[in-house]
DNA sequence: TATAGAACCTGTAGTAACTATAGATTCAAG
DNA sequence: CTTGAATCTATAGTTACTACAGGTTCTATA
């Protein structure tokens, strides 16, 4: 293994993932089966790092593994263009965005509860709070 | 079974949800062993439907079922009083608080790729989602 | 009332995206 | 050359469902 490559393990802590994940991935088809040593290790290099960083960052924005295929597709096809990637971050910014209406939703419910609740010392029969929760539909 | 009581098949529509999730929720703990018919069959009322709403909402903000579990904890321990469920409802709000402001810089994120991003028509090479997220490092 | 077929029953297995474990083998440092 | 860390494969567990399979019950209609 010369200076440039490094194993699984310094590769995974590099991506802040576990080792497991990069066989996971390997598996999943997210990440090429990589040379190995004369024992079997497998040996990586920058370019797996590259791509292993690429995986992860698009996961922790949400997109699905099927997704992320879907654009290391776009990144492994040199003839295709961008608009396709674009118009995949719009559509999971637009998702997002409605996850986010729905939680304010419920924060302003949470909110308008405790705020009529008159707190410690009152008999859970009178609760708003559980009015609110179970009122009907 | 009565005009008010119904099969599982009609909770689970009401409630817009499958029959093998109202299965898993009563597995689960979420949902109370109901009675049943001679032959073995489920039989609900309106109280379970209310429950299973609930239930259902939590879902879909993204609450975990043991979260669900616990805010359920409100309505079935007839021991807990008033300050004990604000207290948890302002907990569950502060919750939702920090999930809304994770899904706010994850939006930000996606947004600032595309604004950068030219769209269709420029080759994937000079791609700033794809620049932004391959990154080495 | 007989019966067709829809709805329901239990139990098991499959899904996504990991994570954890076991038991064997290989690598690198002293 | 030895020892212990790292890696290997394979399998099972996790969460929150979802999808069968094969059998029983319910209900509407002839």
């Amino acid at each position: 293994m010369n200076s440039s490559s490094f194993g699984i393990g310094i590769l995974a802590k590099r991506a802040e993932c576990k080792v497991e994940t990069v066989h996971y991935y390997e598996k999943s088809g997210l990440m090429p089966e990589p040379p190995r040593t004369e024992g079997g290790h497998r040996v990586y290099e920058l370019a797996h790092l590259k791509r292993l960083n690429f995986v992860r960052r698009c996961r922790d924005l949400g997109f699905s593994i099927q997704q992320v295929k879907e654009m290391l597709a776009f990144v492994d096809e040199p003839d295709h263009y961008c608009g396709e990637v674009k118009a995949m971050a719009m559509q999971q910014s637009r998702t997002v965005q409605k996850k986010i209406d729905d939680l304010e939703r419920l924060k302003t419910a949470l909110n308008e509860m405790t705020r009529k609740c008159k707190g410690a010392g009152y008999s859970i029969e009178d609760c708003p709070i559980i009015d609110a929760l179970y009122k009907e539909e």
